[in-house]
DNA sequence: TTTATTGGTAAGTTTTAACTAACCGTAAGT
DNA sequence: ACTTACGGTTAGTTAAAACTTACCAATAAA
């Protein structure tokens, strides 16, 4: 699986969206992540594993502590499928418009 | 629920990435997606129903088949959710690195 | 060396969502 | 008018993944 498939995989869960948000501005440690979450540690654990393994974070053991930041290499990885996807799209409407001024 | 977040929810999911590939450089009818995938018919327009929710395909009606291409307003969002993440970890990681250096 | 603090993991349950089978409606073709 | 092609919808089933509880390991503080 490419980085990009993991990456919405991921993304794909609404609790690991939050959890990003919440990395968005600075570091936390996994307690600061679920707190304030509708879900126990455990459960954000488990999803920062996933976020991990999709490269959508980083995490730097600090004494007992796992400070959580995003990465971006994930973030990037979204960025450039969206963009193949995009110019896909825009020369399939380039085509079909052409096909249709051929066709008056 | 915001228009990004219905697509990251609706990308999350591996059948419905591979119908938008499937429209990657022409339109398809419903039947022509489904061919060749491994679900039946009602499950690839269950999925449909689901990505043009999301604005990730437009469908128009072509006497009795139903003609889906990419939309791109629901790239358009995902991409700027992700660009806006994107910022925020770039300003995160300037303002780290100026802390680090403030306390040396 | 005890005692918190922090967090990863496993087992089991619950919830969600993907899927199929069956059915119906609509438009074209004969 | 009958028939075929194309697709949306519903009900029910199955499979996936999110979640909790319980437990254990490692570090830091007392």
């Amino acid at each position: 699986m490419t980085d990009s498939e993991k990456a919405f995989n991921a993304l794909g869960d609404p609790m690991r969206r939050a959890i990003l948000e919440k990395l968005r501005n600075n570091p936390l440690a996994v307690a600061d992540i679920a707190d304030g979450l509708p879900v126990t540690r455990p459960a954000v654990s488990q999803h920062l594993k996933v976020l991990k393994d999709a490269k959508l974070i980083r995490v730097h053991r600090k004494g007992t502590r796992s400070v959580c930041e995003i990465d971006p290499e994930g973030i990037i990885a979204m960025r450039f499928y969206l963009d193949s996807m995009w110019d896909s799209a825009l020369t399939a409407f380039k085509q079909f418009a052409e096909n249709q001024q051929e066709n008056e």
